[in-house]
DNA sequence: TCTGGGGTCCTAGGACCC
DNA sequence: TCTGGGGTCCTAGGACCC
């Protein structure tokens, strides 16, 4: 009994996807930025080996940078979010079982494979993908998730493993939980990993052999979970249909501190719109809007401050005018003036399919006048889908004023090293002579 | 000077009800 | 003046993931 749980993972994804169009690049340190080319969130073996680390901020790796002649570019996610596409696709041909985890993992069922031996179909599932879509992956293999999630970090780390290994017997589990840091298993993070450390915890191993009733005390049910994984006992199932979302949230970080209230409910009017487009792109409806703002929160003088607060609709509605107006009134209530306001975001909450949505009995309005706004929302978006995002906004949501010329209602922001969007947008394809 | 964005689940405590 | 027990719902906060 029992299933086979395989990992696939994609090696460096963001930095993999500028290596397939750029292969000058390989063998090169190479980076890819947040948002706002604020923090360093993928990076290549090279600029690992230079110690760069995961989610450090762009101006303290200046120099590494300079004297490494480490490539950077800034986030390309219509990219990355193509290629991901293209893999997940080329992992359904080898099983009907696949649960997209992540823009860069997926699981795969893979019972019935043992006889083929897992470990020689891991390495052609690997190398499938690598034909297929020029990017390198991982491939673990276990009894769980986790031991396969287990198995995937030990195969990137260790090269002898051809980047595949298969977790098929009690001596291959406890070596590679054994070397496994207590922070490198998929479910621990940094404040658990701490704690556990202080209690002379280190390795995987050293946490799966711990009695259940102390690990149940101190980390509740999703510790207790995450320890009978690694003991081969699955607690969590494949997931093939991707659960329905209940919140759904757009925020971004200011390049420059925003003060007035104008700029501040401008941007917050254009996140509210885009919320409500990405509502209606997945056929939802919000009972209610959430709005935060917050000033820098690495300020160390006491003055930082959140606000957040959260304003029902009427009824459920994905109706761009309802959202922003909710948003509006919720900004109201939690803006404090004389602040340098570093970030803001809208949160809808409450989503249900829109088909399910019941009206409040409160607020029926009439047939006619909610077809008039449907079609509306239609137009808006059929509008925005073939002219380019944001070619028409409510005017709530305030004029252009990126650095760059990227039209980001109301919203300062830059973005100065983007690769081309190679593969979805036709003026960019990449030109073969 | 400069520090991402978008999610989920669990738990504890309070309000309220019977 | 004395004074129960249990269930449910909501919220805030904390942990985790990529």
């Amino acid at each position: 009994m029992g299933g086979v749980f395989a990992l696939v993972d994609c090696n460096n994804f963001f930095v993999s996807c500028e290596r397939v169009f750029a292969p000058e690049l390989e063998g090169q340190p190479v980076v890819v930025l947040s948002n706002n080319d604020g923090c360093i969130i993928a990076r290549s073996n090279e600029a690992k080996a230079l110690d760069i680390a995961m989610g450090a901020p762009l101006f303290k790796n200046r120099d590494v940078i300079r004297r490494h002649h480490v490539r950077v570019y800034s986030s390309n996610y219509a990219l990355y979010g193509d290629m991901s596409a293209r893999v997940m696709s080329v992992l359904a041909a080898f099983t009907p079982e696949v649960e997209v985890y992540s823009i860069d993992e997926a699981f795969l069922e893979l019972s019935g494979f043992e006889r083929r031996g897992l470990e020689h179909h891991g390495h052609d599932i690997r190398e499938t993908v690598r034909r297929w879509t020029g990017l390198p992956v991982s491939v673990g293999i276990g009894a769980s998730k986790t031991l396969a999630k287990a198995a995937t970090e030990t195969a990137k780390k260790d090269l002898r493993t051809g980047g595949v290994l298969a977790i098929e017997d009690e001596v291959t589990r406890l070596r590679v939980l054994a070397g496994l840091d207590i922070g490198d298993i998929w479910g621990i993070g940094r404040r658990w990993a701490q704690m556990l450390k202080s209690h002379g915890i280190y390795t995987a191993l050293d946490f799966a052999n711990q009695p259940e009733p102390w690990v149940r005390k101190r980390m509740g049910v999703g510790g207790a979970r995450t320890q009978l994984e690694l003991r081969g006992i699955p607690c969590l199932d494949m997931d093939c249909q991707p659960a329905d979302k209940k919140t759904l949230r757009v925020s971004r970080s200011f390049a420059k501190p925003v003060r007035a209230r104008q700029d501040l409910s401008e941007s917050v009017a254009a996140f509210a719109a885009r919320a409500a487009e990405k509502l209606r792109q997945g056929g939802l409806v919000a009972a209610a809007v959430s709005v935060f703002i917050r000033t820098n929160r690495f300020r160390t003088d006491g003055s930082f401050y959140r606000g957040e607060t959260a304003v029902a609709l009427p009824g459920p509605s994905s109706h761009t005018n309802h959202i922003t107006r909710a948003a509006l009134a919720a900004l109201a209530r939690i803006y404090k003036p004389g602040l340098d306001y570093k970030q803001a975001g809208v949160m809808l909450l409450d989503l249900a399919p829109r088909a399910q949505a019941q009206s409040s009995l409160f607020a029926q309005p009439d047939k006619k006048t909610e077809q008039r706004s449907d079609s509306l929302m239609a137009a808006l978006d059929g509008i925005n889908t073939r002219m380019g995002r944001d070619a028409l906004r409510y005017g709530a949501a305030g004029v252009v004023k990126s650095a760059n010329g990227k039209p980001q209602g109301g919203v300062y922001t830059v973005q100065n090293s983007r690769s081309p969007r190679y593969t979805t947008n036709w003026r960019e394809l990449p030109v073969v002579r």
